[in-house]
DNA sequence: CTGTGATCCTGACGGGGCGTCACCATCGTC
DNA sequence: GACGATGGTGACGCCCCGTCAGGATCACAG
C-alpha cells in the first residue's frame, strides 16, 4: 500500500491516448454498423447515412474513416480475409500431400463461411444477392497464398507442371460456388460439400494439360 | 403492271404502325447506349442520365422502358443469354457423349465471350470490374439448359448418379472464371482455356461422390 | 380529311443521398 | 493553464433519382 504512495504512478500510460482510442472505436463502430446494415437492407439499398446513423456519429465523421460505401465494404472483406488467412496457413503447414491440403483448406473455408453467415447475414430479404468480395489487398493475399501452397505441394510431389493461374482460379471458383450453394441448403453440410469439391478437383488434376 | 393499278394497295401495311416502330427503336437505342456507357464509364459510375443523354431522348422516357439502371443491365444480360442459347443447344444436340458435349459447350462459350468482349468492352478504364450477370430469366434458362443436358447425357451413358446441382454450379463457375482469366491474356487462346477447363471437369467427374 | 381519344414523349420538380467545409469542442503538450 | 492540433459536427450545395402534368403525335372512325 504505502510503497505505491512513495512511487506515484507516472504518466507513462501504456494505453494509447484517448484520441487514438476513440479513433479505433469509431472505425470499429462504423464497421459493425455496416455489417448490420448490409445484412438488413442488402448492399445496394444501403446508404452511407444508414450506416453512420446507427453509430450515432455525424455524417461527416464517416468520411474521416472511409471514402465511400464501397470502401467500407472492402474493409469488411479485408477483415474476413485477414481472419481466414491463419486458418488457411495452418492447413498448408500440416498438410502431408496435395490431397490433404486441398481437403483441409476447402473444409476450413466452408466452415468459415458457414459461421460467418450465421453471425451476420441473419435476416436477409429474400432474393437479395450479396456482391462477391472484390479483389482487396487481403483477399488477394489469400489467393496468392493458395497459389503458393499449390506450387509448393505440387513441387514436393514432383507433379507435372500445369497452368498454376488457371488451376488456382478454377479451384477458388469451385470453392466459392459450391460454398454458396451449400449455404442455401438445409441443413448446411460442410463435409458433404467439401467432399464434392475436393473430389472434383483431385480427380481433375491428373488429367490437366501439361505445360 | 396494270393489275396493280386495278387493285391499289390498301392500307393493310404489313409493318407495324409508327408508334410500335419508334417503341422498339427507342428500346434498342437505350440498350445500345447503355452498352456504350457501361463500357466507357464502368457500371458503378454510369447513371441513368448518362445513358439517356446519349440517345437524345428525354430523361422521363427512360422510365417508360426500364425501371432502373439495374434493369437495363439485366436486359443486356438477357440479350446475351438469348443469343448464346442456340449455340449451346446446337452443342447439346450434336454431342455424342459427355466429353464432346462439355468440350463443345465450353468452347462455344469461350468463343462467345471473346467476341462479346471485342465488340463492346472496348476501352475499359484499368482495374474496373464489371459485375457478373445476375440471375435474370434468360440467364437462368441457360443454366437450366446446362443442367438438363448434363442429366440427359449422363443418363444415356448410364453414369452413376451424382449431385447434379453441385456439378452444374461447379462447371459453370469453372467456365466463368477460366473464361475471365482467358480474356486477360494476350493473345486470347480459347482452345487452350477450353482444354484446361474440359480436362479438369472430365477428370473430376468419375471421382465424384455418388448419391 | 377531320375530329377524337389513346399513346407516350417531354422536362421541370420535389425528394434525398452525396461529399465538403467552416466551426467548435476536446485532447495533448509545454 | 494556455495554446496549437486533432477530429467530430451538421448545414450546405450539388447532382441524380423517379414522377407527373402538359402537350405533341398517332391510330382510327365517320
Amino acid at each position: 500500500m504505502s510503497n505505491v504512495a512513495y512511487f506515484p504512478k507516472p504518466h507513462v500510460d501504456q494505453r494509447p491516448g484517448k484520441r487514438e482510442r476513440t479513433k479505433v472505436a469509431n472505425r470499429q463502430a462504423i464497421l459493425d454498423a455496416a455489417r448490420e446494415v448490409f445484412g438488413e437492407l442488402g448492399y445496394d439499398a444501403a446508404t452511407v447515412r444508414d450506416i453512420i446513423r446507427r453509430t450515432g456519429l455525424a455524417s461527416g465523421t464517416f468520411y474521416n474513416y472511409y471514402k465511400s460505401k464501397e470502401e467500407v465494404f472492402d474493409a469488411l472483406a479485408d477483415d474476413g480475409a485477414r481472419r481466414f488467412r491463419p486458418l488457411l496457413r495452418e492447413q498448408s503447414e500440416k498438410a502431408t500431400d496435395f490431397e490433404s491440403f486441398v481437403r483441409g483448406a476447402i473444409l476450413a473455408y466452408f466452415n468459415f463461411v458457414a459461421v460467418e453467415q450465421e453471425s451476420w447475414r441473419l435476416n436477409r430479404p429474400a432474393g437479395e444477392q450479396i456482391p462477391h468480395a472484390r479483389l482487396t489487398p487481403e483477399v488477394a493475399a489469400v489467393f496468392d497464398e493458395v497459389r503458393e501452397a499449390f506450387a509448393r505441394v505440387l513441387e514436393r510431389e514432383h507433379a507435372p507442371p500445369v497452368d498454376l493461374d488457371y488451376l488456382t482460379s478454377a479451384c477458388i471458383a469451385v470453392a466459392r460456388e459450391i460454398g454458396d450453394k451449400m449455404l442455401e441448403r438445409r441443413p448446411v453440410d460442410t463435409e458433404g460439400a467439401a467432399d464434392f469439391a475436393v473430389k472434383l478437383i483431385l480427380g481433375g488434376l491428373p488429367a490437366l494439360p501439361r505445360l
